[in-house]
DNA sequence: GTATTCGGGGGTTAACGACCGAACA
DNA sequence: ATGTTCGGTCGTTAACCCCCGAATA
């Protein structure tokens, strides 16, 4: 299989594709332009990703070097779009990040063309926040040609993550709205720290964003004190190994940053889990 | 096997005897009351450790209560005594670090007379810097009574460490002043970093530390950038796994000062190998 | 009504990264 | 002479953690 990615960000992506479902990836080409992010995905492929750099700078003859290319992710930055900031400025002001939604929409109608004219099938998946104006929700439905099914993360894990994903991947408008799983956050916790919830809020880059109901309750105790969940906690519950964004001393509060950002792996798998069956696997 | 280790940091002697060694341990008693290096031990151990607290709640009444102890280990803070810190207040200053030496003195002797009296053989080690005043030294190998093994950890790793080692473990002072080890800084790192020594100078918790000769030289070069060593390599360096110190939200600083006091891995190792002919092991 | 949320601004605290220093090899 | 070192102080920068906020469900 061969991906393009776009807004890569920790490579979510490539960690579901090779260490859950266990496609053979020939290429993964990566767009991602943040430092840190770099950094962790030398850290965890290496070699294995080809960097590509900003997505504005994919034009028509960049893409066509790219060659063939089998499916297309991306997720736009949510920071202008997400109602959680009033001060956010839409998909239309060019001097910041909402507007970047309009290149993976270019990039994806450019490769539609070439796969419809070459007669081979071209994968795709758009993912946002469900957490947005419905004019901008309707916008990126119109621009996408497609309407986006919502998927929670507490389906897997002990995590509320409503997300919108659009796409054209096989079964993903009929991924069974199963109650919440019954995997507690304590079954993700190491000896010593106790957990006060069985599921956690939605988990953003800002470390408050821990604190559950209106009595703001901190997520765990340790000691007899209570506290924040750690990074390695944050990581096992999105679906990474441990120590995933540990590297090129990265600080806690910039991998939390990372994480938070990043894609929940358990629906990620769930969505691509299909392509397992149409493409080449290692098993 | 049984064993007391008295300002045990992050474990570094239960990682050798249990990682390494593949001895068995039947009781790790763990004297510490660094709260992160607790953190530490608790996330890599959990419950194979006994937390003892401070060693001067080690009366004769609790290391009775401890049963029989076939090996003590400890290393009591330096900073009091390295030539590095010019305001050291050395050995005797009570209301400071070096008088700690004195609470391992204390113990070793009352086990040593216990042991004796029951007939049983008791091992131990003590370790200490390189790097302090001759008439301290002397002192301590007067209340130890034997003389110390110098060891650096060059030996092994491509790090200086020079360590004075005292105690009764077979063979300990024939080990072979090898030539440094042929293992590069380089053979240490992930793709993308590049090494710009081949050995490091003596690591500790200070990050200015790292750089080498009169000219300051950066051992990293990362994206064209001279850079610092990143806590996961500073870890490997020691012969730890790497991401040992990462848990809890520990900052990256606070994991390079445990890492920095702790001990090298091969060299414990190389000292204690002997024991895994003597007591029982998982092979 | 009421809880929720791939975020930012502002004041406090801790991390960062240069100099400092003196003995021993 | 020259280089080294299980550290500590000092100014600068970044991390922390309380507030804030408004649409959607």
């Amino acid at each position: 299989m061969r991906v393009l990615s776009l807004f890569d960000g920790i490579s979510c992506g490539y960690f579901v594709l090779t260490s859950v479902l266990k496609v053979k990836v020939e290429k993964y080409f990566s767009s991602e332009i943040d430092g840190n992010a770099i950094r962790v995905q030398h850290h965890n492929h290496s070699d294995k990703l080809t960097m590509l750099g900003c997505v504005k700078k994919l034009q028509e003859r960049e893409i066509d070097n790219l060659g063939h290319v089998d499916l297309v992710l991306g997720g736009s930055p949510c920071d202008q779009l997400s109602l959680v900031n009033w001060r956010r400025k839409g998909l239309h002001d060019e001097s910041d990040s909402g507007v970047l939604f309009k290149e993976f929409v270019r990039i994806l109608d450019y490769l539609k063309v070439k796969a419809a004219s070459r007669g081979t099938e071209l994968f795709w998946l758009f993912e946002n926040t469900a957490h947005m104006e419905r004019s901008v929700k309707e916008e990126m439905s119109r621009s996408l040609k497609s309407e986006p099914v919502q998927i929670c993360a507490s389906l897997f894990v002990p995590m509320a993550r409503k997300r919108n994903y659009w796409g054209n991947l096989p079964g993903m408008h009929d991924i069974p709205l199963m109650p919440k799983t019954s995997m507690t956050l304590q079954r993700f916790l190491r000896p010593h720290r106790a957990a006060t919830v069985s599921c956690l809020p939605t988990l953003t880059s800002n470390i408050t964003s821990q604190l559950s109901g209106s009595e703001k309750l901190a997520p765990i105790v340790y000691d007899g004190e209570s506290e924040y969940l750690s990074i390695n906690e944050m990581e096992l519950i999105f679906g990474f190994n441990e120590h995933y964004t540990d590297c090129d001393n990265i600080s806690v509060c910039q991998r939390r940053k990372l994480v938070g950002k990043s894609w929940s792996v358990h629906v990620i798998a769930e969505l691509l889990k299909p392509l397992a069956a149409i493409f080449a696997t290692d098993e």
